[in-house]
DNA sequence: CGCTTGACTCGTACATTGTACCATAGGATG
DNA sequence: CATCCTATGGTACAATGTACGAGTCAAGCG
């Protein structure tokens, strides 16, 4: 993951400002590539990040780019870390409504992934970055301080995150496949084999935003600790 | 999707039985083409399914395969809908036990999916194909029979999908990436930052068909009609 | 019978991808 | 000056999806 023999990373950028650009351009770092990757994989999608493409943008060569990166998929791994930064208050300790701070960290951290489509999806797949991680370790406190035992964390984390995940990936498809959905519905009407879904019209009529909502309100009910 | 102009498919497979292999061996199927794909999915991994491999394992030229098929994409389209077909009871039409039916519906459609770990990932980023329409059907018109109201159908149907595929979807990457787990676990060793999950174990001590099974018990008394 | 047509198969070729290998440059250190 | 480390990037290669067009066979028709 790191540059070619972990070690001191880029001792240029510990002595910021002075000599602005030695070389051509800025120097390349883990952080300009990761933030290049965003922009590529925010307008082209995930198959439209090529290290070809990300070179270009960056004004480097292409295997300048694995000195930093020993593979494509850290490029992905970096891209989805920074995508999932946690910019969060402080964290008022101890505060008394837990459930409300449970619904913010969740929604925000949706509304995140849903800013940049392509990450709902690669989330799974990839291993747990940092500020996923951090996220996650928000949340168990707080569930953890409004009184969860400790047994039941792990269910009610897994559970949230599986609520999270389901809700954001199919909501980040459909907005993709946009054209499709007419085509779909259309497609229901030729059959005759699924009636009450062609009548609920569930390809098209969706508050994705409500079922997520209320789909969390059922589960914090279920998992909120009995007095 | 379909061969060249649509129209009538595979003239040879109606007339069944007379001269058993014409060419050389069995002719290629949508059929034959979806079945070894799925066999390649699951032995090799999404990334492991190459036109080239496929078409070895068919007996057939790489480009034969497209004039049943426009495009690799068609390949894992029918090798998904394949994997999700339903095999289930008849349906006793007016059942009393409508939570239990749901219940067995949603499972079936999870222990298929784990089966196939390529195909969760898979289902939200394609198109609806006929077998989970038809799955979807059935929980819809169960649900409805059950007295959910239809303006509640779609936030009913939405968030039992969300819950699945979360689920499945984790579960699934999960299993892929075993050995990266210690190491996951290792590194939250390394730093302070994250002490609750840390000391919940929650990247390693997991009952999934527990949290799968809990989530959704507090999704159907949330969702469940009240009288 | 020959001729045409349409269903089906497949070899060749090409553009695009990730990345291995190697040459190079410049600053730091001896 | 020599030596090493950090960093850049050109060339080359293997793998992939698929466009193109040529080929084969059976059925239908004169």
């Amino acid at each position: 993951m790191a540059a070619k023999r972990s070690g001191t990373r880029s001792t240029r950028s510990q002595r910021a400002g002075s000599v602005p650009q030695p070389r051509s351009e800025t120097p390349l770092s883990l952080e300009r590539i990761a933030a290049t990757a965003v922009e590529l994989l925010d307008v082209h999608g995930v198959d439209g990040l090529t290290m070809r493409r990300l070179a270009d943008r960056l004004g480097s060569g292409v295997m300048s780019l694995y000195w930093h990166v020993d593979t494509k998929e850290d490029v992905f791994d970096l891209a989805l870390d920074m995508v999932l930064e946690y910019r969060g208050q402080p964290q008022a300790a101890g505060t008394q409504d837990w459930r409300a701070e449970v619904i913010h960290i969740l929604e925000d951290w949706r509304a995140q992934m849903l800013r940049h489509p392509w990450s709902a999806s690669l989330l799974p797949s990839r291993a747990l970055g940092p500020n996923i991680l951090y996220r996650l370790e928000l949340l168990g406190k707080t569930l953890s301080g409004a009184g969860v035992a400790d047994a039941n964390l792990n269910v009610a984390i897994w559970s949230l995150w599986n609520h999270v995940m389901g809700a954001t990936i199919t909501r980040a498809s459909f907005d993709l496949s946009n054209d499709d959905q007419a085509a779909a519905q259309q497609r229901l009407h030729l059959s005759e084999r699924y009636p009450t879904i062609e009548r609920s019209r569930l390809p098209l009529d969706n508050d994705w935003d409500g079922v997520f909502r209320k789909g969390l309100d059922f589960l914090l009910d279920g998992l909120a600790p009995k007095p």
